[in-house]
DNA sequence: CCAATACTTGCACAATGACGCAAGTATCCA
DNA sequence: TGGATACTTGCGTCATTGTGCAAGTATTGG
C-alpha cells in the first residue's frame, strides 16, 4: 500500500534528481500560454462556442486590437491548446478539448502517483520513477 | 445526447457573455505560479520528496539565490500550490496534492462538459451555463 | 545578551512580454 | 487587374517579472 515511500526520495535534493512524469506533465509552455487573461479568455471563448472561430469574430470578444488577439491565439496555438485550420484568407481556431482534458488529468495522476495519501483512486502500488539513479545524498 | 448544443452559443461574442465553470477555473493565478520554470522545479522538488521542506533545503535544488526561491515559494503558496508552515525559524513547504489535483480534474472536466463529443465520461446532459443571459446577438 | 541561523524585504537592473500602430502578405471577388 | 478582406509581422513603448545583493527581522542556542 505504501510502497511509494520506498521508492521517495528523502531530501529535495534527491528528489530533484529523480525523473517522473510529473516532471514532463509539468511543462511551463502550456501554463504560460494560460498565464495571460486575454489568452484565457480567447480560450474560454472557443470552448464555450463549440465550434471553430476566425480571429476577427474572436477580436470582436476582446477589448484589444485586431492584432494582439492574432498573436495571443499563435501563441495558443503553438502551446497545443487550440489548433488552426487555414481555409481560404480565413483561418479557423478551435480548443483543443480532448488534448487539454487528457494533458490535465495526466498531470493530475501524475501527482496522486507521488502522494501515497491520495488513495482515492486505485494506486499502481509502483514507484512513479522514470529512472532510479542518484539515491545517495 | 446532445443537448449541450442546444444552449451552446453561436458565436464567440455570445460565448464570451456565457458563465460557465469554466470561467471561474482557467482563472490565471495558478498558472502564472506555474508559468515559471524555476517554480516549476520546485513544485516538482516538493511533490516528489512527499515531504515538507525548508526554504534552505530546496535552495539547494535551485541555481539562483536563496531569496529568490523564498520568494518564488511564496508565490506558488499565494497560488494554493504549496502550503507554509511555520515552526521555528525554519519555514516548511509542502505541495498541497489533493487540491492541485481538485483543480486540475475540475478544469478537465468543465471542458468535457462543452464538448459533447467527449463522451468517453457519462455526460451530465444539461448546460453548463451558470447564467442564461445575453442570448441575442 | 550576543552570535548564528532562517527567512523576508528593499532596491536596482535586465529580460520578458503585452500592446497598438503601421506596413506587409495572401486570398477573394467584381 | 484592382480593391477589399483576413491575417501576419516589424517596431517602439510600457508594464511586469525574475534576479542578485544587501540589509532587515525573527528565532534559537550558548
Amino acid at each position: 500500500m505504501t510502497q511509494v515511500s520506498k521508492c521517495q526520495p528523502r531530501s529535495p535534493r534527491q528528489a530533484a534528481r529523480r525523473r517522473a512524469a510529473v516532471d514532463r506533465l509539468l511543462d511551463t509552455t502550456l501554463f504560460k500560454a494560460l498565464s495571460d487573461q486575454t489568452r484565457a479568455t480567447l480560450l474560454a471563448c472557443l470552448i464555450k462556442c463549440g465550434r471553430p472561430c476566425s480571429v476577427s469574430e474572436l477580436a470582436e470578444c476582446c477589448s484589444v486590437d485586431f492584432s494582439v488577439v492574432a498573436r495571443h491565439l499563435s501563441v495558443l496555438a503553438r502551446a497545443g491548446a487550440v489548433e488552426a485550420n487555414k481555409q481560404g484568407r480565413t483561418v479557423w481556431y478551435s480548443a483543443r478539448c480532448a488534448h487539454l482534458c487528457e494533458t490535465l488529468h495526466a498531470l493530475a495522476e501524475a501527482i496522486e502517483d507521488w502522494c501515497p495519501q491520495l488513495e482515492a483512486r486505485e494506486s499502481s502500488d509502483s514507484c512513479p520513477c522514470e529512472d532510479h539513479g542518484g539515491g545517495n545524498d
